[in-house]
DNA sequence: CTAAATACCTGATGGC
DNA sequence: TGCCATCAGGTATTTA
């Protein structure tokens, strides 16, 4: 569920409450996620938290003796509860505050994770494999251009190839490309330097305007505060199939690439 | 090396 | 109302 700007937007919630916070308790109701909770996370008890960051869909969150590596897979959320309201159903990890300040992290399918990274640990292997944000200047047209030379994989999968460039998930794919008037379904082989450059500009430009707007809720991303996303009502193709294209009134198609839904316009996109 | 398939899990939805 | 099949925003790991 969660792409790039829904972390984001977690991130920056979250953020304001926990910085400089000592927590009285770590509490795990549910240790079976992707990978089972490691003890070392109640490390973060220890030490006053002093960073709470994003690298790609991952957040950070951390004080001097390590950081919690957090991914909230396919349905995961953070929210920030300050009474001491009733744990729901799937709420698997709660950090308390000595203050009362309540996070906690809700997810249904337990795609997520919560790892734990020692401050003194070699580069961690979900992080260390990572390419460049799609913000940082590193990440261009002729990234895009080299990279893509030679090969037969589809122009949608490349873009989501988290070597190429972190945090374009499945919906923002198919906005990028469709923004960028490339087919999803073309090898990305045969991306020409030009495309390549419209590429890059579609995908930083939908990124950020999707962190404006708190990020897309589909069914059930919530930011910290329990409130959704408004950039559902901003998207061009993504769950469009047979309506009427927003440039040329054409019908948006849907295909599968990657066992993944893919949405174009067949007269917008070539 | 690349690329595709598989695996993890719950819940919502639609057809019968 | 119930049952079954299908689909859902991610990605590491396995297989070909």
């Amino acid at each position: 569920m969660p792409e790039l700007p829904e972390v984001e937007t977690t991130c920056r919630g979250i953020r304001p409450h926990l910085l400089g916070k000592r927590l009285r308790s770590v509490r795990v109701h549910q240790p079976k996620l992707r990978w089972p909770i490691p003890d070392e996370i109640q490390l973060l008890k220890k030490a006053p938290l002093d960073s709470v960051e994003r690298r790609a869909k991952y957040l950070l969150i951390g004080n001097k003796y390590g950081r919690a590596i957090v991914h909230l897979g396919m349905s995961g959320s953070l929210r920030v509860v300050d009474d001491g309201s009733p744990c729901r159903k799937h709420d698997h990890v709660e950090l308390e505050a000595v203050d009362g300040t309540l996070l906690r992290y809700h997810d249904p399918r337990r795609f997520g994770c919560w790892l734990w990274h020692g401050v003194d640990e070699e580069p961690h292997r979900l992080l260390s494999k990572l390419g460049p944000e799609p913000f940082d200047p590193s990440f261009n047209a002729e990234r895009l251009f080299s990279l893509s030379r030679r090969k037969n994989q589809s122009n949608k999968q490349f873009i989501m190839d988290n070597a190429v460039v972190v945090g374009v998930g499945n919906i923002y794919a198919s906005e990028a490309l469709f923004m960028a008037g490339i087919r999803p379904g073309v090898a990305a082989g045969r991306l020409s330097k030009a495309a390549c450059t419209r590429l890059h500009e579609s995908i930083v430009h939908v990124l950020s305007k999707s962190i404006e707007q708190g990020g897309t809720t589909l069914r059930d991303f919530v930011n910290s505060d329990g409130q959704p996303g408004y950039f559902a009502q901003s998207l061009a193709v993504y769950g469009r199939d047979g309506l009427a294209c927003l440039r040329c009134d054409s019908p948006i198609r849907k295909t599968v690439l990657g066992q993944r839904s893919s949405f174009y316009c067949p007269s917008c996109q070539r």
